[in-house]
DNA sequence: AAAGATGTTAAATCGACGTTAATTATGATA
DNA sequence: TATCATAATTAACGTCGATTTAACATCTTT
């Protein structure tokens, strides 16, 4: 798988533990755990290489990998690196995102991917459940266009003129809000961007 | 200069924008980007290069510059994408502003991009937001048609016989003061400009 | 009172957002 | 690999609120 493909099914449903080659066809491992932090997905990282440079090295776990193994490489050695970050995340607290957000009516389980309005399952694309993630991590606060295609797209892959957050956004209200037309969970801030109610 | 003295002086005080070129003695442009990007820095980044390849190109934007310019170039086309790239990181919400603002009465904050007189919230245009802002960051302190001018709409023109900026004070004297015929807190400071009272 | 600066209002313009349908991408399945 | 279903994006246009303009009123200073 090329990087960039990885990249946006790592979004879309985030493993709990990463493995990345070094070199990859189009963006290297480096570039692509740097995005990654970028972009806020805290999951555990481990660089695999088979070069032994100590400047890669460094450069490895200054993008934000969490380990580093070098090709070749004892099996065994990677399963214990494996076990220890695992172990590493499971006991930071607060490092992974909540679990499930729980917002009036409005209940979110991040790990399943599923929502709940008024106690009623609704379904959402990938799509539309990252964009709700995200204003419902940010609750209260205005997420700008700008913040949301960051987040969601990366760089430079959606044009600003581009009404294809506003459907989106359509299709959340549709499914979300009791009344569509005149929505009261999703708010537009004319200007600056959406910002989710909170409570 | 060198790369790495470029990126003591630029930790030690942040330009506005920055221009790099790609080839630098010891560290190359990608490279100084990159680094200031984990260090979080978020200054506007234009690259500059002699190269003309389409993978230096994507690896320009992807260490994180905000454009690119290829050499030889027009210097208009520069100057153009300055002004773009600094207008993009001027709306680009609350970036360097303070959280929030607690004047008496007032309450702004910055990131939710809400405002409060008396415990009520007012919902202000974003022209109006900014002015405000403005105002309040430089409370006690006058602010000339001109200063505001230049913040607000930077190059672009609005005449100075025009009665945009009157206006907009009007508005938010309609929003914010008890009476906004008798203006207490956005005073007028004839042949000069429009001061917001410290508390 | 005159000149210059600011205040005020409504109307005109402009731009941001909403909406729908059509198109394209994606991914599963045979 | 072809086909199909579904999701994502684009295109095109509508709508409405925000911003600016225009015209005139009122205030300040000399």
């Amino acid at each position: 798988m090329a990087g960039l493909e990885a990249l946006t099914a790592i979004r879309n449903s985030p493993p709990d533990l990463l493995i990345l080659d070094l070199t990859l066809p189009d963006i290297d491992g480096i570039q692509l755990c740097r995005r990654l932090r970028e972009q806020r997905l805290d999951l555990p990282v481990i660089m695999l290489t088979a070069r032994d440079g100590l400047s890669d090295k460094v450069l490895g776990l200054e993008c934000g990998a969490d380990d580093y193994v070098v090709k070749p490489f004892a099996f065994l050695e990677l399963q214990a690196r494996i076990k220890t970050c695992l172990r590493r995340q499971e006991t930071a607290t607060g490092r992974k995102a909540p679990d499930s957000l729980n917002l009036g009516s409005l209940k979110i389980d991040c790990q399943k991917r599923q929502v709940w309005v008024t106690g009623k399952e609704v379904e959402l694309t990938k799509k539309e459940f990252s964009l709700l993630l995200l204003l419902a991590e940010n609750r209260g606060r205005v997420m700008t266009r700008e913040d949301i295609r960051k987040t969601l797209w990366g760089q430079r892959q959606l044009y600003s003129w581009s009404r294809t957050i506003d459907v989106h956004i359509r299709h959340l209200r549709q499914k979300l809000e009791a009344e569509p037309d005149h929505p009261t969970l999703i708010r537009t801030v004319i200007g600056v961007g959406y910002r989710l109610q909170a409570e």
